[in-house]
DNA sequence: CGCAATAATGCC
DNA sequence: GCATTATTGCGA
């Protein structure tokens, strides 16, 4: 018998044919020799033994039981291998956790006592019935788009309860780590029944463990966790739920480039069974396809008839024409509003989607500007350590002293991250306890815990940080926001510019106010007339979408249409250019011959063309047509070779294109 | 020349 | 992706 094994390699896209004599099935988790080595693969598919050139080799062995996939996950890791043009082989071997050294027990988390789910709000229940009307009746997507503090995890709460009583699991899906102590909490308190947290918290062998007891026992149980979550075995799952699905960390952007939302979307699909989407700014895609449809539940109004912030923007260029810029990058309303919130024993967020004391450094007499010597990027100061450092390779070197190119002394600091903020703001307000709150200060969850507990118990009055700090956090004595360098996100020269400033400041706005006072933010910007503000300070949101709609139509941009990006990546950047040239012209005559309704965009250079000492490159596919874009992919996934030695990554559905 | 760093090739 | 084999590059 012949067997067609899904291998970890990238060699053939990773399907080999193998031949044994000892039975094995489907999904069978084995060990296999590769040229003078072994690798790990799985079964999919028998076959007679043919004619063949190839010297095919035995399966060496039978490998771990614990790695067998089940129906369901062949049919939906065969669906993404697909949908991705990622080779399946890598993809399960990616997917599935690595094989255990050291085993220890698992603790699937204890069951707490029962503290009564307090009852829903009227508008809340309305959503919670109509969802839970269609619980047992296969397959169905929902959207909640619910303000922020309109109490979607309430509701969350009260359908997983109802599917955990029914006996059946839920799959809770959320984009980062640092939401999963207080959801966990929660969620333990109020459900009576296991809750596991599932993140890059967990060790390996905590890993292999939890799939081998989801593999034996069905019983009810809620799994907590980030994107890989989803390709967890949970048998008699009754529910998929994914909190902030608009959010970019469900993509994963290296190896199979999957979004874990479409994913679950999928896998409810598959095993015929409800999902529910949740966020205040969902995503254009999911928007588009679910507004107006029996499944599309807008929640327009905070719990407890408590205001949304009012929202204002200020013009930062007014400083420019005289006022003092003494508190820059923070202008003097910014100043005034913290001042007088702490005046009245409450504190404030300053948000800054930038680490450190200055953007880049510059000769004030030659201009020289200190680069990266890896990477097409400045390098960033960092006032603290004293050093200049780079976010995209990590190269690190001490603050100059002077000018390598005219060595004058006098070297300037532009730009300004978290660190600038913090020192400006201590000095403007004197006895205002100001902490930073971004990846620099916080690395572990122990350190994140610390620092939220010190802000919960006002021994802290002003939070300076960047997106870490933006989502799902309830600070009671929050009513003062600053968001500044939002021109930056609307500048950034990519379609979804528009959809992610939108983003920010909707979920930076509802950090304010969310317990009955009244809240303000404060957005600093250089273009006060961008036509977004008009809908961000209105709170429209089915006007910013339509708009947004409107663009992406004019311009056939997702959702309207689909895309992929291809990079292409080397050292030697006038190969690459010739070779990108080469993959351009080949689909060029590709898409005009057979698939008429997929457009070619570039190439062109990467946004940031040279990273760690290689050069990149990309390609954009468009199409209206997504059985034609597919048709290009495949052809040109078959094709890599003939580009080498450039290395080529195919991003389906990018959400940002780099 | 000699060796080591680097590139190219085969793998079922 | 990884191991093996071929090629290049540079000191002396």
């Amino acid at each position: 018998m012949n067997y067609l094994v899904a291998c970890n390699t990238p060699f053939n896209k990773s399907i080999l044919t193998y031949e044994s004599d000892d039975l094995f099935e489907v999904g069978d988790s084995i060990i296999a020799p590769l040229g003078k080595r072994d690798v790990h693969g799985w079964v999919i598919k028998k076959e007679n033994k043919e004619e063949s050139n190839l010297k095919i080799k035995p399966i060496k062995e039978k490998y771990d039981p614990v790695m067998n996939l089940s129906l369901h996950e062949q049919k939906l890791f065969a669906w993404m291998a697909d949908y991705y043009h990622y080779p399946l082989g890598q993809l399960i071997n990616d997917a599935l956790p690595k094989a255990m050294k050291r085993p220890r027990a698992l603790e699937l988390g204890a069951v707490v006592e029962n503290i009564v789910l307090e009852q829903l709000t009227t508008n809340q229940k309305e959503v919670y019935e109509s969802i839970a009307k269609s619980l047992d009746s296969g397959f169905s997507r929902h959207l909640v788009h619910g303000v922020t503090g309109s109490g979607k995890t309430h509701i969350y709460l009260h359908l997983m309860q109802k599917i955990l009583a029914e006996g059946k699991s839920v799959l809770f899906l959320l984009p980062e780590i640092n939401l999963t102590p207080q959801f966990l909490e929660k969620f333990k308190q109020v459900l009576g029944f296991p809750v596991f947290a599932y993140s890059s918290e967990i060790s390996s062998s905590q890993k292999y463990m939890l799939r081998s007891e989801l593999q034996q026992k069905n019983q009810p149980i809620v799994i907590v966790g980030v994107r890989s979550s989803i390709f967890l075995p949970v048998e008699n799952l009754g529910l998929i739920i994914v909190d902030e699905e608009h959010d970019s960390s469900f993509k994963q952007d290296d190896r199979c480039t999957y979004n874990a939302r479409d994913v679950a979307i999928k896998r409810a699909a598959m095993l015929g069974i409800p999902v529910v989407l949740g966020s205040a700014t969902p995503s254009l895609e999911t928007y588009n396809s679910l507004e107006g449809s029996k499944t599309y539940y807008p929640l327009r109004e905070r719990v407890h008839g408590f205001n949304l912030p009012e929202i204002e923007i200020i013009d930062q260029r007014i400083d420019q024409s005289g006022e003092s810029t003494e508190f820059w990058p923070l202008n003097r309303q910014s100043i005034k509003a913290i001042e007088e919130a702490h005046l009245r024993g409450e504190q404030a967020l300053v948000f800054i989607n930038r680490l450190g004391f200055s953007s880049y450094l510059q000769c004030s007499s030659c201009g020289h500007q200190f680069q990266c010597p890896n990477c097409s990027t400045n390098m960033r100061y960092f006032k603290a350590r004293n050093e200049i450092s780079c976010q995209t390779c990590g190269t690190k070197g001490d603050m100059p002293s002077l000018c390598p190119e005219c060595s004058c002394v006098t070297i300037m600091q532009k730009g300004y991250g978290t660190e600038k903020v913090e020192q400006v703001l201590s000095q403007a307000i004197s006895g205002l306890r100001v902490e930073r709150f971004d990846r620099d200060e916080i690395k572990t969850m122990d350190q994140l815990k610390e620092s939220l507990q010190r802000f919960h118990r006002h021994e802290v009055d002003v939070l300076v940080g960047t997106q870490m700090l933006s989502k799902g956090h309830n600070f009671k004595k929050v009513n003062t926001v600053i968001v500044l360098g939002i021109d930056q996100q609307l500048n950034f020269p990519d379609f979804r510019a528009m959809e992610r400033a939108w983003q920010t400041l909707v979920q930076v706005s509802g950090r304010s106010g969310r317990f009955g006072k009244p809240g303000k933010v404060l957005v600093q910007t250089h273009c006060p007339e961008h036509p977004l503000f008009v809908h961000v300070t209105n709170h429209h949101f089915d006007k910013f979408y339509k708009e947004e709609l409107d663009l992406r139509k004019t311009a056939s941009c997702p959702p309207v249409s689909k895309m992929t990006a291809i990079y292409l990546t080397y050292k030697d950047k006038n190969v690459l250019i010739k070779k990108s040239l080469e993959l351009g012209k080949w689909l060029e005559g590709l898409t005009s011959h057979h698939y008429k309704d997929v457009d070619v965009l570039g190439p062109r250079p990467a946004l940031m063309e040279k990273r760690v000492n290689k050069f990149t490159w990309s390609i954009l596919l468009r199409s209206n047509d997504l059985m034609q874009l597919h048709g290009v992919l495949s052809m040109c996934q078959s094709n890599f070779d003939s580009f080498k030695p450039v290395q080529i990554k195919l991003d389906v559905d990018p959400q940002v294109i780099t």
